[in-house]
DNA sequence: CTGCGAATTTGCAACCTATGCATAAAAGCA
DNA sequence: TGCTTTTATGCATAGGTTGCAAATTCGCAG
């Protein structure tokens, strides 16, 4: 928070985000053009694109910040701990940082959440971002279980976000709160672990 | 294959269909634009859009048929059969439907699995599309496998196609044959099926 | 306070996918 | 040949996105 540039620009950014959030939330996200996000912060359209890469992108922020976390925690494993203790710490934690870092008062993520069922584009943008973190997840997760081959590092990582993601969106379908979505999280954590077969046997 | 005039049409739509992908392996997706493919196929761009519904569904046609299938594998499921096994035999029943029904002599399926790692938009897609199915999969398992809830049903979808995908996309990068990318798909299924605990003790 | 250089904002043009609408072209049929 | 139904096309438009250059604003030194 330096000098009066930074406190603007960062005040620019601040009105684009609250005017998309709000404009998503109000009209929806498809309803919404780049244009009236300008209008409503106050900006030239193309001034958008100075701070997001895109429109998309504006519900995706913490992104980055939430594979960090992930890969740090995978990097923490304590000696001998076996991979679905590993995975389930690795989930709380991103949870924890997810309620921690919401750029703005109002939470981004139930907002994102809600939306990823009802817009296909986001929906796809999430899961597209999902995929990209898989293999750097599987990487580090072969260099703190020497012995586990790549491709079942991937399956594992993928068995666990799929099961993650399909579970918490059914619950999201079903109307849940977002305490029933992450319950719904947990339990499909538990699934991945305790493979499909544990199914056949309650 | 009536008259001239659906066979006509079947022509225009077969040389759209080859010059997109034509273009596509030679050119990559995105440096393909849909004037490129309509001029190619020597028709005007507009009627590429009456063909298909976008250029990305040019590669992504047999979707519906593969979830047909999958969809009836489910249905038949052998009394007692566990979770596990039927999901395998459903994996199994996709590949047989994948090779046959290629609409083209050269298939489609290689180059979709190629172009999917490399452009974000077809990844995008593939995971959507996946995405989508995945609750009327999850549906389907409910009805033939009484007891189990909806959310542990989509998680075990979820698990499943994850731990599937994620394999596959190992392969895939590691420049894998096709054979391969199918091998580590067998693998996921493993890893799904007997959970991430399986791989504490190998 | 003045002016210079750098960062920021903006306008403009362009490209691409996609859709709606109206019209032209073609095919089937009487 | 003329009429009807498809099929193909052209045109206009919307919206996301980028590149480029001009304009504006800011920070700082003189």
């Amino acid at each position: 928070m330096e000098g009066h540039r930074e406190r603007k620009k960062a005040r620019t950014r601040r009105a684009l985000l609250e005017a998309a959030v709000r404009l998503f939330a109000e009209r929806g996200y498809e309803q919404t053009t780049v244009a009236d996000i300008a209008a409503a912060a106050d900006v030239a359209p193309r001034t958008f694109f100075a701070y997001f890469a895109s429109k998309e992108d504006v519900l995706f922020l913490q992104a980055g910040e939430r594979e960090r976390v992930m890969l740090e925690a995978i990097a923490g494993r304590r000696p001998g701990e076996p991979l679905g203790e590993l995975l389930s710490r690795m989930f709380e934690a991103m949870v924890r940082s997810l309620a921690e870092d919401d750029e703005l008062g109002f939470a981004l993520s139930p907002l994102r959440a809600r939306l990823m069922v009802a817009e296909p584009a986001l929906r796809a943008r999430g899961l597209t971002l999902m995929m990209e973190t898989q293999p750097r997840l599987a990487r580090a997760l072969c260099e703190v279980y020497p012995g586990l081959d790549p491709v079942s590092a991937g399956a594992a990582v993928g068995s666990f976000m799929g099961a993650l993601a399909a579970a918490g969106m059914v619950a999201q379908e079903q109307g849940g709160s977002e305490d029933d979505v992450l319950a719904a999280g947990r339990r499909g954590i538990e699934v991945a672990v305790n493979g499909l077969a544990s199914l056949d046997r309650p």
